[in-house]
Parts: C-alpha cells; sequence; structure tokens
DNA sequence: GTGGTATAGTTGTCAGACAACCTGGAGCAG
DNA sequence: CTGCTCCAGGTTGTCTGACAACTATACCAC
C-alpha cells in the first residue's frame, strides 16, 4: 500500500486496463474513482496520463475505453523496464550470460555522463541475454560506486541492475532519458552476439534519474533485430488546435 | 481559441515552459492557474501530462520546475512532428526532394495497416529529405485516397503530409504509435541516400490516427545515423511504489 | 553557535456542483 | 412503416472551495 492515492491508482488502473479486452468500455468516471477509493480530481489526473501514453481513449458525452491492442509481444517505450520484466510479461524465458563486474575510475566521457569527476569510482556491469541458446541483447551499466558497490552483484543477481535498485528502493528512481540509434556492431559486440561486425543493431544509450534528479545509472544497450519490437506513442503537438 | 481550456492549456504550457530556462521554477498552481484562466483542477491535468513527458518536475511541499533542458538539436518522441518542423526549430536547413506522387490500390499488407479491404484507393507519397547536399532521410507516406487526394499535392507541397494534414486541420488528428527498429539498407533506399547496401539505417514505421480512431496515414521513414538524434523519457514503473 | 519550533507557502487530495456533449428512444408527421 | 424532431439520461469536461501533507525558512530558547 503507497501513501499517495495517486502513485496506487497508477498501479491499480494499469492492473485494470491490461485485464481488458481491447475496446471495452471502463466504468463511468464517479462509479470508477469510488471502487478505487479516490476522488474524481485524482481519478482523473490518472487518466489523463494514461491517456497521453495511449492506454485509453476519451469520447465526452460517451465514455472511456481501452484502446486497440497492439501484439503483446512488443514494449511500449513511455515505461522503463528491465528486459527481465519485459520477457516475463511476454511469456518468454530469456537467460543471463557472461556476466562481467568490475570496478573503474570515470573518465572523461564517463565522468560528463554521469555528472562526476574524472577519477569518482565506478562500478561496471557486463552482461549478455539469451533466449534458448542464442544471445539477443548486450548490455552494460555503469554506476557511481557509492550507489551500487561491486560486493552487492556477488550473491543472488538475476542480471537486471534495474530491478536490482528498484527492489532495494534506494535511490528512489523516477525516469530515464533513453537515446535510440542505428548502429552497426563492433567486433567486440559481435562476437557477443554471435553476428558478423557492422551487422545491424538497435542501440539505447540511457541516463537514469534519481528522485533527486541525480543520474545514477549510464546503461547502453544492443538489440538483436527480430527479437524485440520497441514502439512509442507520440502525441500530436496542438500549437493551433 | 480553442473550446476546451485543456487543448489550450497544452499549447500555452508548453511554451511557457520552452521559454523558461532549465531548473526553473513555475509559478505556485494558483497563480498559474488565474493567469491562463483555467481552474487549479485542469491545470494539474495538464500538468500531469507534462510531468509524465519529463518536461517537468513537481516536488511537494517546494515547487514546479523545469526539467533538465534537453538540448534543442535533439526531438524527444513523445511529440509527433514532421522534420521540417524540427529542422526549422534546430535553426537548420533541409530542402525536400525527388518528389514522387502515386495513386494506387492497396494490397493485403497496407490494407491490414491502414484497417481497409484490399483495393481500396490509395494516395502514395515518397521522397527525400536533403541537408546541403546529403540525402539524410527517406520518406514515404501512405494514405487512403478519401483522406488525401493525388491532386491536394500539385501545388506548394512543402514536403510535410504530416504538416499539410495539421495545416487543413481534418481530420483531426491525435496520435501515432511508431515502432523503432534497425534495418540495413535495401538496394532502393541505399541508392537513394546515397550509401551501400546494408549500411546501418534507423527505420520507424508509423500509423497516425484521427480523432474517431481512424488510421489516416501509414509513414514508414529511414535515417541516416549521425543527422538526427532521438530520444525518449521513460517513467520508471511503480507497481510497487 | 546549536537545535528545536512555529510559520508561511507549496503541492496532494477531496467533495460537490454545473456545463457540454452524445446516445437512444419516445413521439409525431408523412 | 419511415423518417424526422425532440427530450431525457448518462458521460466526460470544468470549476469552486476547502483541507491535508509536506518543505524550507525565520525565529527563539539555550
Amino acid at each position: 500500500m503507497s501513501a499517495y492515492p495517486f502513485r496506487r491508482l497508477q498501479g491499480d488502473l494499469a492492473e485494470l486496463i491490461q485485464s481488458l479486452p481491447a475496446e471495452a468500455r471502463l466504468p463511468s468516471e464517479p462509479a470508477l474513482a469510488k471502487r478505487m477509493g479516490v476522488s474524481r480530481a485524482t481519478l482523473r489526473e490518472a487518466m489523463r496520463s494514461f491517456e497521453g501514453q495511449g492506454m485509453i481513449r476519451r469520447r465526452q458525452g460517451v465514455g472511456t475505453f481501452v484502446a486497440a491492442k497492439v501484439p503483446v509481444m512488443d514494449s511500449g517505450l513511455e515505461m522503463l523496464e528491465s528486459l527481465e520484466t519485459i520477457a516475463q510479461r511476454s511469456g518468454l524465458t530469456v537467460r543471463m550470460g557472461e556476466l562481467q563486474v568490475q570496478q573503474l575510475e570515470a573518465d572523461e566521457e564517463q565522468a560528463g555522463l554521469l555528472n562526476l569527476k574524472v577519477g569518482d569510482k565506478l562500478t561496471q556491469v557486463r552482461r549478455i541475454i539469451f533466449t534458448e541458446a542464442r544471445p539477443i541483447a548486450a548490455l552494460v551499466d555503469t554506476l557511481p560506486a557509492d550507489i551500487l558497490a561491486v560486493e552487492e552483484l556477488s550473491s543472488g543477481f538475476t542480471g537486471s541492475v534495474l530491478d536490482l535498485l528498484l527492489r532495494r528502493g534506494n535511490p528512489k528512481l523516477t525516469q530515464s532519458r533513453t537515446e535510440i540509434k542505428a548502429v552497426g556492431a563492433t567486433s567486440e559486440v559481435a562476437r557477443a552476439l554471435q553476428v558478423q561486425r557492422d551487422d545491424v543493431l538497435l542501440h539505447f544509450a540511457a541516463q537514469l534519474f534519481s528522485e533527486d534528479g541525480r543520474v545514477v545509472d549510464y546503461s547502453i544497450s544492443y538489440f538483436l533485430p527480430g527479437h524485440f519490437r520497441f514502439h512509442v506513442i507520440r502525441q500530436v503537438s496542438r500549437h493551433y488546435g
């Protein structure tokens, strides 16, 4: 149970929406507010947030409806989730391999990305995600050592730095800024993902922010095409609506 | 002037936020609501929507602040904008070339994507975006012929189907669902963009939705790496906050 | 100086009300 | 029967006013 109605609502409402079939009609706002135990104003803030993510569709005088379903396989980029979480929701089994944890000191580029000083201690985690036998993603997380110590990764590390931080609950994570590119595989990545050098890969570079605005993780991901589907809902800017 | 306060507010607030420097503090909610001429409840719905896009940051008991600035050069994917609009905001000059407009009948794939029947009339627009002398993007828009007729593209077409539809104001566009991939250049695209076959390209495939939920445009874009920067703000899912 | 405490200002939430809008059916003219 | 108008009920959109929870600052006792 969360302290604030809005946060609890986000989870409850997401659960409800995902449990309903496409085009299904949601209860009216007064009814839903009562059922969720919040005021209609708070409910509407949450609704607005879900509408912005394209999960629901509202029509004045008619009702609120679950948006047309997108194939379950792919993942919307509005929410930051670990690959493990996405895979689990999709009913896939993935495993992690080739885990490498090391401590190092920030060079100029890393210091800039993490908003630190050159020479500050860093923890770096590299790993490969496999489905069945094939590697499909390569991940590198770099964190300040005071956020995540090397020792913490020794026992029972499942492979997701994000999930680890979320479970620990400290620092409190709020959002990430993810940059999207297409790259050719370097020889190192090509070997890890068992593809040819210069083969096409999707590339995410993400800064993960905590509640106080600090950068707590810089994450680089390489995805093999065809095994993941990423999409984003984009709003039409209505400067002159 | 828009009929609904919320829509007007979206534009006004976006303008205000973008005009302020990073970390700047916004007026308090009561003050801002009064200034914008809406109630605090409506203002808060808009604020929640902007918060979801990572544009502002709210701290209870303290205030609301403009989020750390994202460089104007690159473009957040939360908002759907034409390349021309993005370029203009970035101070770049781009020009369109190799415009091809044709009418055709929907095959099975196109019918499925646009939610039409096989054989329905389509308008297809192909074009290349250049900066200076180099081509940097290839675009293909496919629309139902009743949405956009071939004749409408004859005079004064600037190169953006999106901007054209927005200017016309009919149908009213609401959002797009954009799928993101990395692909190797086909021989056709490679020739158009003056790259080698199988060179790495970023690939967007977007369905553009109108107010009534109809798919009014299916758009495919190929981007040359290095000339565009795309990012997305991702919220941390707080199922157990 | 130090630490605790009041205080003003901010966001978070609530309740109730009315306006704008859409849908479907009743009623009526043809 | 058909087609039209009108109306009533239900839904989302917005507003008002209020109180709760929280934060930073100023102030005071020590």
